[in-house]
DNA sequence: TCAACGCGCATTGTACACAATCAGGCCCGT
DNA sequence: ACGGGCCTGATTGTGTACAATGCGCGTTGA
């Protein structure tokens, strides 16, 4: 019943949702991986035509999230172990780059004080040295706006295009978190410290240095040598 | 088993010709930065229902090639000199990733052969010590050849996806060749030399690293002085 | 028995018609 | 005259019907 009484006065159109909906779905697993997708079955489970959802579909093949073969349809594509270590090591390079980028142009004002709002809330939660489901779930918050912010510092559209593709999948997705002790939060907010620093004291080379080793440690630092 | 007959047998889909058609229209200008896309009289002109226009159009919006905004339409997006630098960078950075997984894992030997003869060809258009369209034209195929193989070699799909969404973009694609003297090219297939000869030594960092000098240097060092 | 051909069903691709939404201009009230 | 609301033409979003393609299975002939 969501037709007649909208509460929502822009209402986005349903590919959208759609394409949301599916993302969610991939990041959860709901969709098995390798699994044919078929279209009809789809659209009626989720309750529009097969028009909508099409659309939806090739966007998120033109993304990188499904296989396309034409004439074939779609099947969810597969990201096993070893492709997430080297999805990270993507993001770790974009992320670099981002943070390079950001320590050339410098924080605003505003951009400054979210890091480092962003950095003593991760702070606070190592100070708890605790590591619940409620300390995972603030420091979880925090990583992400730490991240989100040097992004968005970094001024430039492609990169941020790009980045978030690559953080759109399965694997290196910032809503999932590596960290399970106490020990490992602490060094992951000191990461954190180190990059600002090398931000706002302009030294672009060693900030992007630091992040790629700070997001290569995230997967890459337990996995393997 | 029909002797050279084609591995393309039926008509693909319009809607993956119609993409192809537009990203060749974006590379080659035809549709000028910001227009706004009419899709009844696009799809007219392309000779097409709207309905496979708009599933190019959204793929095309989820590679990044277009804006789109819900419910008033796509506009091509704005490439500007200065966002060309700046995906200089990216694909730096990403090729040099490439270049380092493909140092990882070592070159096969059909890649190792193909690698050395595109440093060949491109070495045999040094010799020419001329630059006209046709040097031009032969070195464009090898240095995109010697690209590829790379890519190829560093064995992943998700960077190799990546890579292709930037080299896509009008500013940094292929197939624009920002050398126009011989000493350009010279330099340039003097760089491959190193790179390959880092990769076949398995130097994984230095390949990555020349690499990525490589890629910026193709922007930075002939546009800027 | 087995391979190749051909038929039929399931699924994907396309066109078209209609509903929803937006942009611009007109009218009206103040 | 000016600002706000409504109406209208134009454009986008969605549903549905139909055409095209691919896949699986049964048949047929050696």
């Amino acid at each position: 019943m969501d037709g007649p009484a909208p509460n929502i006065p822009p209402l986005l159109p349903r590919a959208l949702r759609v394409a949301d909906t599916l993302r969610e779905r991939m990041l959860d697993g709901a969709l098995a991986d390798g699994e044919k997708i078929n279209e009809a079955r789809l659209a009626a489970e989720l309750g529009v035509s097969r028009t909508p959802l099409r659309t939806a579909l090739h966007a998120l093949a033109a993304e990188g999230l499904l296989d396309y073969a034409p004439n074939r349809g779609f099947t969810v594509r597969d990201f096993s172990a070893e492709l997430i270590d080297e999805a990270f090591e993507i993001r770790a390079a974009l992320e670099g780059l981002a943070c390079r980028f950001a320590a050339r142009h410098g924080l605003s004002p505003d951009a400054r004080r979210a890091a480092e709002a962003a950095l003593a809330e991760g702070e606070a939660v190592v100070e708890t040295n605790r590591c619940g489901a409620d300390e995972l779930q603030r420091y979880r918050a925090a990583n992400v706006a730490f991240h989100e912010t040097i992004l968005a510092a970094a001024g430039n559209r492609q990169l941020a295009d790009t980045l978030r593709l690559v953080l759109n999948r399965p694997g290196p997705s910032l809503r999932r978190i590596v960290a399970f002790t106490p020990i490992d939060i602490r060094r992951r907010v000191d990461d954190h410290r180190r990059i600002l620093e090398a931000i706002t004291t302009g030294d672009p080379w060693r900030a992007e240095l630091l992040m790629r080793e700070h997001v290569s440690g995230i997967r890459g630092g337990a996995a393997k040598g």
